[in-house]
DNA sequence: TAAATAGTGTCTCTAAGACATTATTTG
DNA sequence: CAAATAATGTCTTAGAGACACTATTTA
């Protein structure tokens, strides 16, 4: 290149975050990780949404960047990922003017459970009430966390994304108990059913779920990647 | 602070990035700026979305950033401004691994004409045809484009949002018709009407606009800074 | 009066909501 | 048989689509 230009421009610190979703026992739950608590780093001690810095030697892009966080720190390999968009000032982190590019992921509750080895020595899955959890979070996670809660409730009700949270086999009566955990109100049985096969999301798989009462048709998603749109929302609110 | 830990931390370049939209003579239009024509510059000549770096030293934090540029750009004030999300790789930018953060604005087309005087020398309303603009755009500002459209595209099936590119007094034809050239489709009269209403979208004010014709009752938003939210895509596609 | 656009009414259809009913298993 | 959950059916209602019709101005 000729010259440089770019001399004397202040480049803001870059990291990104991730939110990672899953519904266990009857819960919608989050994954936070625990910061070291040596004194020389930001917010000591205090829960965060896994991430980090971008790594401009490994990380070709942002995307990148994030799924290889999602597999470092949660042992994830492939959920659903989606941008939720960007956070950046110059109050956020003590140690200067940064951005944060902040990932939105749903994971399979029978996914790997996680590796406490590794740059995550504390993970652990925390339960989701109203738009946050009950610790306090670094940095502005807590925003973040909101924001993220936020999408999902909201696509929640004309998407298929709560499907992303289940093994890859399921009843419909699990399906529509994911949603409504999601949702955090109950949803019409019939109606829910109606929906869900009309908009071809699932395909019936040859299996039966049994138990003590009628067994239950098992179901896949008829496409593993890309989520549905519904053209309604679940109740007119 | 004890020492410094991020001395080994290299820092993309940052930047911020808008997709500013209009409708204006029955077509949806974006704002593009050429870029100098000097050869140590990037894309010379090139047109690209208004943007430029993070100025730290002013900018408190990225939609700030984002007003400034758009204030600077465009002679904008008080847009509808949503955050688009953000890009970043180690190719988008000959001069090294960079992220933009974008923005997606929607302007009033009786808003204040463009400055051509101070930092875009030149910037223009551009036609959008399908997902792009006719000509070449710089960096990966075409990749943004098109997610802004689609955006756009997508979110108007369900929102007010095209009620912000109309100056503050307008006829239901004329809301009607903005709709109408976002989508690329033309919609049922009654039904879009009824729609409108029932959303309590907006409310009569006493004018009436006069032709060669019936005269046309006159609205203006209920709320001129949230967009409405609608239960039902217009049409179950 | 015709032309032009504003605004309303009617009829049908789709899908959601409420709720009852039937179906199929185990113990 | 009862208990339990799966799955379907019926009736009502809200709102979209299609399309015809009425209303109010100017020229």
């Amino acid at each position: 290149m000729a010259k440089q230009p770019l001399a004397g421009i202040a480049r803001p610190l870059a990291t990104v975050d991730l939110a990672i979703f899953t519904v266990t026992d009857d819960a919608l739950r989050v994954l936070l990780v625990q910061r070291p608590a040596t004194a020389d780093e930001p917010f000591p001690g205090l829960w965060a949404l896994p991430g980090g810095f971008v790594d401009t030697e490994r990380d070709v892009d942002l995307e990148h960047c994030a799924l290889r966080k999602l597999k470092e720190k949660a042992g994830i390999e492939s959920p659903y990922l989606e941008q939720l968009g960007s956070w950046g000032s110059a109050k956020r982190d003590p140690r200067g003017w940064s951005a944060t590019h902040a990932y939105f992921a749903l994971v399979s509750r029978g996914a790997p459970a996680l590796k406490p080895g590794g740059n995550a020595p504390d993970a652990r899955w925390f339960p989701v009430s109203g738009s946050s959890v009950a610790v306090r979070l670094a940095f502005d996670h807590a925003q973040i966390l909101a924001a993220a809660i936020s999408r999902l409730r909201n696509k929640v009700e004309y998407t298929s994304l709560p499907a992303f949270t289940l093994p890859r086999e399921f009843t419909l009566t699990e399906l529509q108990r994911t949603y409504e955990v999601v949702l955090g109100r109950a949803l019409e049985k019939s109606a829910f059913r109606t929906r869900v096969l009309a908009a071809d999301l699932v395909r019936p798989v040859g299996r039966i779920r049994r138990g003590p009462n009628r067994p239950a048709q098992m179901y896949r998603l008829r496409n593993p990647r890309a989520p549905v749109f519904f053209a309604r929302t679940f109740s007119p609110r």
